[in-house]
DNA sequence: CCGAAGTTTCAGTAAATACTGAAAATATGA
DNA sequence: TCATATTTTCAGTATTTACTGAAACTTCGG
């Protein structure tokens, strides 16, 4: 009976669609952004903008912007249909490639700036010579090596093959 | 000179503050928690709420709601002094320790529910006998597998001693 | 070069989130 | 117990962030 199969189908999809949406709030990302990818991962073909548009119930500006920066981020890419004048998007499923990629990203937006901001700080208390100056010197100093230093191992791992990285941690939970 | 160096001092904490502050947006962390987080890190002594009000220039309200916070989150304590009536406030300045409660909060917040999501799609997918169907509990059952195996490792790395985490970094960088 | 199809931009508006300030509740010690 | 110091709550407001819809722009086939 494959119509009760495609209506559940449906509605799991349709669910986590919302769900995955509404997690992305907690990740620093839109809801409409994470809902447009949660709908294009289990989305087999290739879609334009107006099926989105019409799935998701948003505006046209809406689904374009969120689709530009998905494409920004390497989360979807645009498809060329031949005989088609429009664009399609097809998401990353590669469950590791976007894992690196919300990785980098986060990095760079979280970890990068927090480095600056310590470093200018860093500088800033240099050769204060009051004991408050050298207890502020040295916490930024701490701050900034664990931050650093974070951003190096992030980056390495990140930048692993799959099978390399899952060695490594299966090491890590034994 | 020292009075050239305290108001050095008083310049460096207050560009900490206020850029640290700005960084917690982008970690889903609002402002003034991000704020108050920052001056309690770089305050030697226990502050209480009247002080951190000044400082910050912000309502009792709004500073009381975020000192709760993070004393739940566990970046602060609360100090009673003997013979004040009130409460003082001091932060968690360890790095690692910063780094565990937050890795630990973040895991609770935005993996954990993630992983519900994914729980609950799955079963409700089970079964569905469609190509898409089949398609669609597989791309599940990959993003689950993967997102609980990334909070026990995450789990497992932030309950480590930092000696021990050092020594892993030091390899997984050389 | 023209017209249709498609894409991009953005001013205005809606929704979500954070903050204020004052009142209510609670704790302290005389 | 009462007066006072302190903490907590929360309705109203301000700020920030996201979305809409339509106009401007671009692309392409004829």
């Amino acid at each position: 009976m494959s119509s009760a199969d495609d209506a559940k189908l449906k509605q799991a999809r349709e669910d986590f669609v919302a769900q995955w949406g509404a997690l992305g709030t907690h990740w620093g990302i839109n809801r409409t952004m994470a809902q447009i990818h949660a709908l294009l991962m289990t989305e087999p073909e290739a879609i334009g903008t107006d099926e989105v548009m019409e799935r998701l119930q948003i505006s046209r500006g809406n689904a374009h912007t969120n689709l530009k920066e998905l494409v920004s981020w390497g989360l979807i890419r645009t498809i060329v249909k031949k005989g088609e004048r429009r664009e399609f998007f097809e998401a990353e499923k590669d469950v590791w490639k976007i894992f690196t990629i919300v990785a980098r990203e986060r990095r760079r937006r979280e970890i990068d700036p927090a480095l600056g901001v310590l470093h200018q700080c860093l500088d800033d208390s240099r050769g204060i010579d009051t004991p408050e100056g050298r207890a502020f010197h040295e916490q930024m100093s701490k701050l900034a090596e664990f931050v650093g230093f974070a951003s190096n191992v992030a980056d390495r791992v990140s930048g692993m093959k799959y099978g390399i990285a899952l060695q490594l941690a299966a090491r890590l939970l034994s």
